[in-house]
DNA sequence: TGTACATCAGTGAACGCGCGTTCACTGATGTAC
DNA sequence: TGTACATCAGTGAACGCGCGTTCACTGATGTAC
């Protein structure tokens, strides 16, 4: 180890790097949070893990199996954002109040997120053919062992149980209160609201969601 | 004229083109059409017009000036399948009726058109810091003479003169409307939702649009 | 009406760029004896 | 416990690609006299 190594960029004492993959992982996936999935570049990822350009063969097939998981890691992350909403909940709530405040929480996790890591966010929303079938080999839960979609899920299954909302009313919900709250996201973060908006999201969010607790 | 000449590449009888600004414009839209913004390449739409590369730079700026070109005729085209779902209500519905269906069908024309315009939805809502600068310059209404977005404002204040809305609640509905058209639209078209609801896009857009309605 | 000339739309060739990816290699590591 | 060897992670050099953009040019057109 030099004393001028870099996280970055470390002066390996040996000919093997020990822990490349994960080492190009986290490298690609500052470059999404910097600039989104067109910036998750192989080369790059490469030059800020020290390292020859085609050492990456080793560990990913190609740059699109980097961005795959690295948009994997956004999704977890975005998990991770609504469950820290869902944790600040009041524990003294009555199982309706909950029920309604869960749905909230996973809608302004949602949209916290999408404000706070806006290239993490367009990455893991980013066009793919592959979408579906890519994701699933690759971790995409938070903590808590539920992915962004399964949390909304959850939460809209606590509607119903606590007699809030109609079971009839619950299947296909996810759609609806999902598309309400990714629109305002997208309009915002590198749309036309941006300036009109943007300063104002959280309460144009919470108006958002008033709408969506009102008309499912 | 050549008799094999084509569309697309014309055999010019003389040096002049005389109209490759809109040939150009044209490409770029049909390059929009199929890929999406990143299609949009400035040596592909010169090729098509059949002319040299450089060409283009006697009628736009850069890359970037055509792009956002192609964005304004993309946004005019939107608001063209607006009208003409606001054009094909019935005439004798009540105003109250009338409002409300005018909501459904700007909404409906919104969803229809990024199903079936999907790479022209793409690059109108591609992300640009310059999204509000440039395309005030260029035109983006349709026929009627309005954007898409004044549309849907047009269409909320019919709601709120036939009493359907409250006054008080008319500021920023807009957002609230088309954030949730939008986010249907964009997780369907290349997000996760593409093969989950992409089948019964209409049905699910009707139900989400019933929810905007009651929860506005 | 005919000629000289300025204009400027399109040409042809070239540039530098960074990218993803392939090739034959080298040398550190762990394992079998 | 020590040595031979197979493995395979990372190297170094190179490739072809298509892109946007710049340069000095050419020649068709419309206008002034």
């Amino acid at each position: 180890m030099n004393a001028i190594s870099t996280i970055a960029q470390r002066t390996r004492s040996t000919y093997r790097h020990g822990d490349l993959r994960r080492v190009l992982l986290e490298a690609g996936i500052e470059l999404a949070r910097q600039g989104g999935p067109d910036a998750v570049v192989l080369r790059e990822a490469t030059r800020r893990a020290g390292v020859a350009p085609n050492a990456a063969y080793r560990h990913f097939a190609s740059r699109q199996a980097l961005l795959q998981a690295v948009r994997a890691a956004a999704l977890s992350a975005l998990a991770q954002a609504m469950e820290n909403e869902l944790a600040a909940l009041p524990a003294t709530l009555s199982p309706a109040d909950l029920a309604r405040a869960s749905v909230r929480a996973v809608g302004t996790g949602y949209l916290r997120f999408a404000q706070r890591e806006t290239g993490l966010f367009r990455t893991a929303f980013a066009a793919s053919d592959k979408f579906l079938q890519v994701t699933p080999e690759l971790p995409t839960a938070g903590p808590g062992g539920l992915n962004p979609f399964e949390l909304l899920g959850a939460a809209l299954d606590k509607l119903v149980q606590a007699g809030v909302m109609p079971p009839e009313r619950r299947p296909g919900a996810e759609f609806l209160a999902w598309s309400a709250v990714h629109g305002l996201a997208m309009l915002v973060i590198d749309g036309p609201l941006a300036s009109t908006v943007g300063p104002h999201m959280q309460q144009v969010g919470q108006r958002l969601l008033d709408m969506v607790e009102k008309g499912l």
